[in-house]
DNA sequence: CTGAAAGCGCTTACAG
DNA sequence: CTGAAAGCGCTTACAG
């Protein structure tokens, strides 16, 4: 009689009358040619009958290795990082590996490091929109870095958020745009320094182009009041580009407020192409960031990197859609600007 | 010379001069009163100086538990469960438990159980938003039941949903709509089964009151044309309750395709409270779902039962949290309805 | 105060 | 074709 009821091999070869290395071969599915298949079949038939199923924690001790993989994010609450994680999982998943999601620093809190909980079965890390390198100190574990700055020591699989930011501003420029307004998220991220700079060398490269810009926590409210401000200068930006969908959404409370019709008088873009940006009104037009994907070829990306090969650095190409948010810039005369 | 680079605690002690043991009882604290505070000093510089971290994968199958709970939910891609899952890992990590999650059957399909991968080094199972007992016949472990059947085996923990679905009525009703409109999500889940009922009922007891409904998926399009089948009615409802917040978001697009104004011609609600009600014009009267605490008291129920007690199922209060999509219902000879 | 030993449940050479 | 044995890295009685 065991402490736990859960059967383990040995109460299977009990069972079945075989040893049992007898049955961890059968059950493993290397029995071909080495075990008869009358007695193979007596131990898959035990198995099932006693409900067996292998201890893993013994397996992966074993075996020296877990196939499971840790994937860092700063916050689960985002369809964004839910999509990270479903393309993470369904590729580990081909591979015979699990993905354990840890939000970071939000849950653990900054003192606690991810490696402090039982997670640490795992075998490496992928690690999604940190700041620079904060896990390289932590953890000498293989590991790939998602949506981060690719000058850092480990792999990266990025958006190219530079060619999503110039797609923008080209298609803007196309309906006549010269000011821009940058509506910025105040987070300390590659991805929206990348944004930044790209926008700010694709307004220099267009004819009579300004730019300005307000930084936002990326939440309604505050986008709202950031917006509001830059549409409040006398040189009010004719389009308002946004670093997040949520921002945009913001940007349209502030248009609404300022009396601003969306996009006769105002052009709004976003990033990221969640639901969102179909559910607001004029649904928006956004640069589409390939969530799932960036998941799933970080993910290969970190099983080759187990594998013992060295995986380059990949930049994911993004894709501007165009909906109702963006329209020709009025008429000069149009809106009191000057 | 191991084959793996990572330090044991074996090579901790040979650092540090003492027995295997000695290290163990040293870092897991131990100590006191057995341990004299210089040998247990030395340990812990050996340690660190190593870089030394503990075999999971050991200490579990030697402590014949996992400190480690499966979350299975229906898709990683929503805030709903990524709320649900921050407030399970928060409860685990208080009890030093971690929290795996695993989207069923969207990733590992139906065939596949979510059973089958590493995560198998589970204690029990949490489960969200699933079919009726889809779990219990796959596994035998410890589970707790998150908004679901309360008729089923496991404990559960749910939303007063009938609760919440009451206060909307009674807030419409107060507004004086007597019509109102069900735009119901065609998910097989209790959740919507209860709050239909509820609504039946809420409506059955209103004076006058008329219910009438339809079914979408959760999702804009679709929604959209669910609620404008509903508004093109002889007998249009001067209120829509929309069984989720997109649903609502949906409606909206279907109001205005009318020329309908919101709430001034048409009132609607909502249920989630995600951020989507905030970024819809007008704000969205909503149900707050709690998604935090319910994967905060699941868990807490989940470590009840590991702990041998027997947790009772829990009902949690929702709130109505009135925004600018509901109003007074519009004076009888407002719009041409009859 | 410290160490030697058993054993958790597996997988995999190795022996027969 | 099958079984006995070693050993993965821990924790915890037990002995001294």
């Amino acid at each position: 009689m065991r402490k736990t009821g859960r059967p383990t091999s040995r109460d299977v070869a009990q069972a079945a009358g075989v040893s049992q290395s007898t049955v961890s071969i059968v059950l493993a599915g290397k029995w071909a040619g080495r075990i008869s298949p009358g007695t193979a079949q007596s131990v898959r038939d035990a198995a099932v009958r006693l409900g067996y199923r292998p201890n893993l924690a013994a397996r992966n001790l074993r075996l020296g290795r877990n196939r499971t993989v840790l994937l860092v994010v700063p916050t689960l609450t985002s369809m964004f990082f839910g999509g990270v994680h479903t393309g993470a999982a369904r590729a580990a998943a081909a591979h015979g590996f699990g993905v354990v999601v840890y939000p970071w620093p939000e849950v653990t809190g900054l003192a606690r490091s991810p490696f402090a909980a039982a997670h640490e079965a795992i075998d490496g890390i992928l690690a999604s929109s940190m700041a620079v390198d904060v896990l390289g100190e932590l953890d000498p574990l293989p590991q790939v870095m998602l949506d981060s700055d690719p000058a850092g020591e480990a792999p990266t699989v990025n958006f190219d958020v530079a060619g999503g930011t110039r797609a923008v501003v080209g298609h803007l420029a196309a309906l006549g745009h010269r000011r821009i307004g940058h509506v910025a998220a105040s987070v300390d991220a590659w991805t929206f320094r990348a944004r930044a700079g790209a926008l700010a060398g694709a307004v220099r490269d267009l004819p009579a182009g300004v730019l300005t810009s307000g930084r936002t926590a990326i939440e309604i409210g505050a986008a709202r009041t950031a917006a509001g401000r830059l549409l409040h200068r006398r040189d009010r930006p004719t389009a308002l580009v946004c670093d997040d969908d949520l921002i945009a959404a913001g940007a349209y409370k502030a248009a609404r407020e300022l009396g601003l019709d969306v996009p006769a008088d105002l052009s709004i873009t976003g990033f990221d192409d969640m639901l969102l940006a179909r559910a607001v009104e004029p649904e928006l037009t956004t640069v589409r960031l390939p969530a799932e994907q960036l998941g799933a070829q970080g993910m290969a990306a970190l099983l080759e990197l187990l594998d013992g090969r060295r995986p380059g650095s990949v930049s994911l190409p993004v894709e501007l859609v165009v909906r109702a948010s963006t329209a020709p810039v009025a008429s000069v005369n149009g809106q009191g600007v000057r």
